[in-house]
RNA sequence: GGGCAACUAGCUCAGUUGGUUAGAGCGCUGCAUUCACAUUGCAGAGGUCACAGGUUCGAAUCCUGUGUUGCCCACCA
């Protein structure tokens, strides 16, 4: 027997394991290699990308964890798999980690753009930033024990990538799906971009809601600053209390002095609020611009008082206005204080309920208020009869007929609602990290933009879509970058796509060429997409629809969608909290075994999993339990002397052991059931109480005796010796898709002759 | 305002076509150490499966309602 096996399980040699299991070749599917075959059928899984902008969390894990029994089960069940690693440029959500860093060494991002060649040089330091992390996060995912394809990692920022990126922009251009318009956004003032729906968190605050006299009209706001904005006020059109005043401009006493507003009628004032009657200031609120739509003929439209970093700008409307001039430059908070104060003293100001709650939209990263502008920007058209019918639908009868399917099961509500629901995309976004949008613009109107400023409306500007700058005269380059779920929403065959070498591509993707390298034609549709449940929305929905509108097909045809890590009081994690959980510490602690195992098992689709130490010591004890288990086994002589394939059908084995056989088989069909079903927790689960307290605690204990017992006659001692090493295989193979390591290990200390490596051992 | 999920042992959670004594990890109690393993073994305590009705021969599981918690969506100023 091998002497590793007189001291306890030793997880430390994962490392080494990793390596040769690397080195094999066997994590791709690109050629057969010895006497292990590709299989014919595919099974594949991109991964999702973690962010390339600090290290893996234990939701990566399960991430890792779940995928990684996927492919192992499938790989031992002889399919080709592909499972297929990268990593995320991660946009915004970068930039803000980045940012952080900066103000740390007292800078700050717009000092660093102020300075010739600063946007270069921003774009350079996060490039590098992103690389330290994306190679230490490689590290993570070895450790972890992925048996991913390293051959075919990808970076978003991959240059094929760009180009599979450019070209749909292009044909959704080109399709009329994509256009640049002048809408109400969202613009977080500290970040200084805009973000989509999606990236907006509400928190529930309490204000003070001034009833604010304007002639003879009373309107109720909390935002008393925006009152320079206003165009007109807004009352319900069968609201009797104001129908002679509708359609009519009326005399308002203002700290400006005497002003006329206009009283429009519209249909979604919502007359039992306050009084019925509401301002509109279409620059700075988006029901407000949405009013202004449908009221261009008779009233004004935005008028711009408060500018990009959340002041006052006052200038271009009241330049000469003394009593209004001084508000000017102050933030909206402090303008609003003394707007409140100087409006009472007039008497302007009917009655304050200081206890107003309403939800506050605010930045989902820094928590800033969101400052609603009206800005330029690139959309997806999600909702008009084209947006819906070519892009939206699609993805909506996909999952209804379950060519996709979600599990669980109950998402796929969730889902359909919010696809139901969906709105234009905003996917431009004000910052330097990320993939560019390839568009270039010209004045058309001269001396339109003689003070040049992005974003250009498309009134003033012709567009050019493409990387090169087009012939001609005075066209100026697009500044904006791609939301970062726009490149990531067509991961699935961009990825395929890049790693094939396949360039200027044309959908339906043709089989011409080297059949074998053209990744996308043989493992698209995908098999399986595995995520967490908080980026559905996000991440697979946009998936769902840019794959079904760029190749005809859907992405992936199952969606597994986990639930987050928490800690142990329930708290999600995150690096403010202070209670992330570094999974290398863990690993270096109990192994990476012990950690999946502790994933898993009771971990059940869509449902949130507490991360408890004690469970990993667990996990960690079965490992070593295994280990003992094959201590055992391979103690009794005789056993030494095992052909590959190993065979059940050795003529000593006694009836009563082949039934011990069969109840072995027996479960490790069980365990590939509940594998297939998608049921980790269980599949785990039966595996480990089968090795520990069916085949340790029973039935060693039991072949003991006989093999001690110096009166039992020589074929049961016999045949007691081969089925435990039978069974030591089987649990070998049921366990190996949860803790590959030390099954390995074990089974690299078999005695069997011609043994290659458990992965591709077959699972029958 | 709408929706989703959860409520099972002291704690954290599994339990998917309704079917015998409801499971796991940790914790707890007692016993065992020249025995493969103390990162162990054996034995055990502990549950009216949130509550109330209903369907059924039979319900943790299906239906209706209630309560509590968490989450998501939503242009009430």
């Amino acid at each position: 027997m091998n002497p590793d096996f007189l001291k306890p399980y030793d997880h430390s040699q994962e490392k080494e394991i990793y390596t040769r299991w690397e080195q094999s070749g066997y994590f791709s599917p690109q050629k057969s290699i010895g006497n292990w075959k590709l299989g014919t059928e595919n099974f594949s899984i991109i991964m999702p990308p973690p962010n390339a902008n600090g290290s893996l969390h234990v939701g990566h894990a399960v991430m890792v964890a779940i995928e990684d029994v996927l492919i192992r089960y499938w790989r031992m069940r002889g399919k080709k798999t592909l499972w297929l690693p990268g990593a995320d440029h991660a946009g915004f959500e970068t930039q803000v980690v980045f940012e952080k860093k900066l103000e740390k060494e007292g800078t700050s991002r717009f000092e660093i753009l102020q300075k010739e060649n600063g946007r270069e040089e921003l774009y350079k330091r996060i490039w590098d930033f992103t690389q330290e992390n994306k190679a230490h996060m490689e590290h993570q995912v070895r450790q972890l024990g992925a048996s991913c394809d390293w051959s075919k990692e990808t970076f978003t920022l991959d240059k094929r990538i760009i180009d599979v990126v450019y070209d749909t922009f292009q044909q959704l251009y080109a399709d009329g799906l994509v256009y640049r318009g002048k809408k109400a956004v969202n613009w977080c003032p500290k970040h200084q971009t805009t973000l989509s729906d999606l990236e907006v968190r509400y928190e529930e605050r309490e204000d003070p809601l001034y009833y604010v006299k304007y002639g003879p009209i009373t309107l109720a706001t909390v935002r008393l600053e925006t009152k320079f904005g206003d165009t007109a006020i807004a009352v319900h059109p069968t609201d009797a209390r104001y129908k002679d005043v509708i359609g009519k401009e009326i005399e308002v006493e203002a700290i400006a002095g005497k002003t006329k507003i206009k009283v429009i009628a519209d249909e979604h004032v919502d007359s039992a609020f306050g009084t019925g009657a509401v301002k509109v200031t279409p620059a700075h609120d988006a029901d407000d611009f949405a009013i202004w739509l449908r009221h261009k003929d008779e009233i004004e439209g935005p008028k711009e008082i408060i500018d990009a970093w959340g002041r006052m700008s006052l200038k271009q409307y009241f330049g000469k206005n003394a009593e209004v001039m001084k508000y000017d430059g102050l933030k909206i908070a402090e303008a609003r204080k003394q707007i409140a104060h100087d409006m009472q003293e007039k008497g302007l100001i009917e009655k304050v309920d200081e206890h107003y709650k309403h939800n506050v939209a605010l930045c989902y990263k820094c928590g800033s208020v969101l400052e609603p502008r009206v800005l330029a920007q690139w959309f997806v058209d999600l909702t008009t009869s084209k947006g819906q019918e070519k892009i939206v639908q699609p993805a909506i009868d996909a999952v209804k007929s379950k060519q996709i399917k979600i599990i669980p099961e109950f998402q796929e509500k969730i889902f359909l609602h919010w696809m139901e629901n969906i709105r234009d995309w905003n996917i431009s976004r004000q910052i330097v990290w990320g993939i560019p949008i390839p568009a270039w613009f010209r004045e058309t109107k001269a001396g339109a933009i003689s003070n040049f400023q992005f974003p250009i409306s498309n009134e003033n500007a012709e567009i050019h879509i493409g990387k090169e700058k087009p012939q001609g005269e005075g066209w100026v380059q697009e500044t904006d970058v791609f939301d970062t779920w726009f490149s990531s929403g067509q991961w699935p065959y961009a990825t395929l796509l890049a790693q094939s070498g396949i360039s200027n591509f044309q959908f339906p993707i043709s089989n011409e060429g080297n059949r074998d390298k053209n990744l996308f034609d043989e493992f698209y549709p995908t098999s399986v997409m595995e995520t967490a449940y908080d980026i559905l929305f996000f991440w697979v929905a946009r998936m769902i629809m840019l794959g079904l509108y760029r190749t005809g097909k859907v992405p992936f045809e199952t969606v597994y969608l986990h639930g987050l890590v928490r800690d142990k009081d329930k708290q999600k994690m995150s690096k403010s909290k202070g209670n992330v959980v570094d999974p290398l510490g863990i690993v270096e602690q109990y192994g990476a075994d012990a950690l999946r195992m502790a994933l898993i098992v009771g971990n059940s689709a869509g449902q949130d999993v507490t991360f408890a130490e004690e469970k990993i010591k667990g996990y960690r004890n079965f490992s070593n339990k295994l280990w003992n288990i094959a201590r055992f086994v391979l103690a009794q002589n005789s056993i030494s002397n095992f052909q590959f394939p190993i065979s059940s059908e050795f003529s000593s084995i006694l009836s009563e052991d082949k039934k011990i056989l069969e109840r072995a088989k027996g479960v490790k069909q069980q365990v590939g059931e509940y594998i297939e079903n998608y049921r980790f927790s269980q599949a785990a689960e039966i595996a480990y109480h089968y090795v520990w307290h069916e085949f340790a605690d029973k039935i060693i204990e039991e072949k003991k005796k006989i093999l001690q017992d110096t009166n039992e006659n020589k074929e049961q001692k016999e045949s007691a010796k081969i089925v435990l090493y039978l069974l030591l295989v089987e649990s070998l193979k049921i366990l190996h898709p949860f803790m590959p390591f030390v099954t390995e290990a074990i089974y690299q200390r078999l005695p069997i002759k011609n043994k290659d490596s458990l992965i591709i051992e077959s699972w029958e």
